[in-house]
RNA sequence: CAACUGGGCCAGGUGAUCGCGGGCGCGGCGGCAACGCCGCGCGUGAGGAAAGUCCGGGCUCCGCAGGGCAAGGUGCUGGAUAACGUCCAGUGGGGGCGACCCCAAGGAAAGUGCCACAGAAAUCAAACCGCCCUUCCGGCGUGGGCUUUGGCUCACAUCGGGAACGGCAAGGGUGAAACGGCGAGGUAAGAGCUCACCGGCGGCCAGGUGACUGGCCGGCCAGGUAAACCCCACCUGGAGCAAGGCCGAAUAGGAGGGAGAUCGGGUGGCCCGCCCGUCCCUCGGGUAAGGUCGCUGGAGGUGUCUGGCAACAGGCAUCCUAGAUAGAUGAUCAUCCACGACAGAACCCGGCUUAUCGGCCCAGUUGCCUU
RNA sequence: GCGCCUGUAACUCAGAGGAUAGAGUAGCUGACUUCUAAUCAGCAAGUCGCAGGUUCGAGUCCUGCCAGGCGCG
C-alpha cells in the first residue's frame, strides 16, 4: 500500500486549489495536482457548513478510513472537500463517491481501478 | 393507586476481524551515544454537560503593579471556600391546600432628575365642585308701629336664591399613586383637634453574633422611582498555554550595567510616578520555520472515622483514570433489549447557564380506595 | 483563545420610558391614459429574535438565552 502523507499548510492547499484539476461529485470535490514527490500527500477539508463538531468528526473519520485504505501511486497532491450532502451519507456511499472520483482523476494504483469497476458492475 | 414536590444516579451492553493516538515490555535495523524507525505482545483512550464563554481562581509573562481621578462589578444577615455573581444556614417579602418554590432584598429626613394622559392639584403644597360663620341684596312667613287701607318701615325666623371678606379639607370626581386607614368624641363646618385599634416613625428594655423579632413609651405622619443620575460599604493591575522556557540551519542582528536636560515612544483610560529609545562601558549571544518542555498526580476520586444543623474541614486507608498537535474512537458483522437523546477534551480546576431519548433509586405532600 | 456588532412590515432602515410603533421601496384598489410606465389618492401588512424581571407603563432599562455577522492573535 502506498502511504499517504498529510497535507497541512495553508499554502499547500491554496496551490492545489489554484493549479490543480477538480473533479466534482454531489458528496465531495477532489482536487489533484502532480507534485513529483514520492509519497503522495492528501488533505481533508470538512468545513463548519457541514455541521457541529461531532458531525464534522464523523465525516472526517470516514473520509480518512477511505483514503487510508486506497492505494495511490506517488507524485500527487490531493485535496478532498466534503460537501453538505456528505452529512447524511453512510460509509459505503462515501466510499463509492471517492472511488469514482479517483478513477476519473487517474490517481489509482495498478489493479485498484479494475477492482472498483468490477465492484460498480455489481 | 393517582396527581405532584425535592434530591441523587445511569448515558446501550457483550463477542469477533481490520485500522488509529499515548504508555510499557521484547526483538530487529541505523547511530559512539542520547535517540529514531520497523515488527510483535500487553494494557489504555472524550462528557454530564467536554458546549455557551457568563463569573471565579491556579499557572505564566509583562515592570511584583505605588498615589490620585475615572471605569466596572457586587449589594438582607451569618457562615463555607483558593476565590466567586457559587454553595449552606437563617431573616424579611410574595405564591401554593400542602410537600415546597420564587425574590439585584442597602440608602428616597445628602442632593438632582422624571412621574405621560386624566385631574383643581403629582409634593417648600394647593383649593375646582363642595361644607360653614358673618355681612349685604333678594324671596316667603310671623309679630309690632305708622297709614290716605294701595302700602311703608322695624324686629325675628326661614330659604335648592345671588354676591363679598373669611374658615375647612370630611365628601365628590381623576389617576398606578392625592401629607395614613377605620370608628367615636368634638365643632359653625371641620381637621390627630382629642381618644381606642391598626400601619408607619423615633426612643428604651429583652432575646439573638447579626439580618430581625417581641414588649413598653413617645410624639403625631415623611408619595413613587436608585435594573434614572447618585450616596454608602466591599471587590477588581493587564494580558493570556498561540502564556512562557529551552534546542536551533540559512541570514544577519543583540544582551547586561551606568549616566540621564530636552524630545519621542511604552506601561489598564487620564495625571503623577516608572521604564525604553539617546550617550558611555562590558559581554558573546539573539530571531523565523521546525522540534522539545509546559502537558497532566490534582483545591483529584472512592471508602471510613471525627467536628459542624449544613455547605465544608481534618485524619486514616486505597486507586491512578486521555494528553493529541490539521488534531487519535472508525469500518464490517453477530446477538440482546428499553432500539440508543444532547453532543467531541486542546493548560487545569470551582461554579452558573443552556441542550438532552429513555430509565432507575431515595425522601416527602395531597387526594381516593381497602384493611 | 480573546474582543465587538446586529436582530423592528416581504426588503432597506427610523424610533428621548408615555399615541393605534413610523418612513422609503415593493404589494393591492381607484383616478389619469387607447394600453403601459410615471404621477396622484387610498388600503393592507408587525409575537419589535426568545424568556423572565424592574416600572403605573418596556421596542427602549436589567438578566439569561437564540440566530447571524465581523475583527485580532
Amino acid at each position: 500500500m502506498a502511504l499517504l502523507a498529510r497535507l497541512k499548510r495553508p499554502e499547500d492547499f491554496r496551490r492545489v486549489y489554484t493549479y490543480g484539476t477538480s473533479y466534482v461529485h454531489r458528496l465531495m470535490v477532489l482536487y489533484v495536482l502532480p507534485s513529483g514527490k514520492d509519497p503522495s500527500r492528501i488533505g481533508l477539508v470538512v468545513s463548519k457548513k457541514i455541521g457541529k463538531a461531532v458531525v464534522r468528526n464523523k465525516v472526517k473519520r470516514r473520509l480518512r478510513e477511505i483514503t487510508d485504505s486506497t492505494r495511490v501511486p506517488g507524485g500527487f497532491d490531493l485535496v478532498v472537500v466534503a460537501r453538505g450532502r456528505a452529512r447524511e451519507a453512510n460509509f459505503w456511499t462515501l466510499h463509492g463517491a471517492f472511488s469514482s472520483l479517483a478513477r476519473r482523476a487517474g490517481v489509482l494504483a495498478e489493479g485498484e481501478s479494475a477492482a472498483i469497476l468490477a465492484e460498480e458492475d455489481k
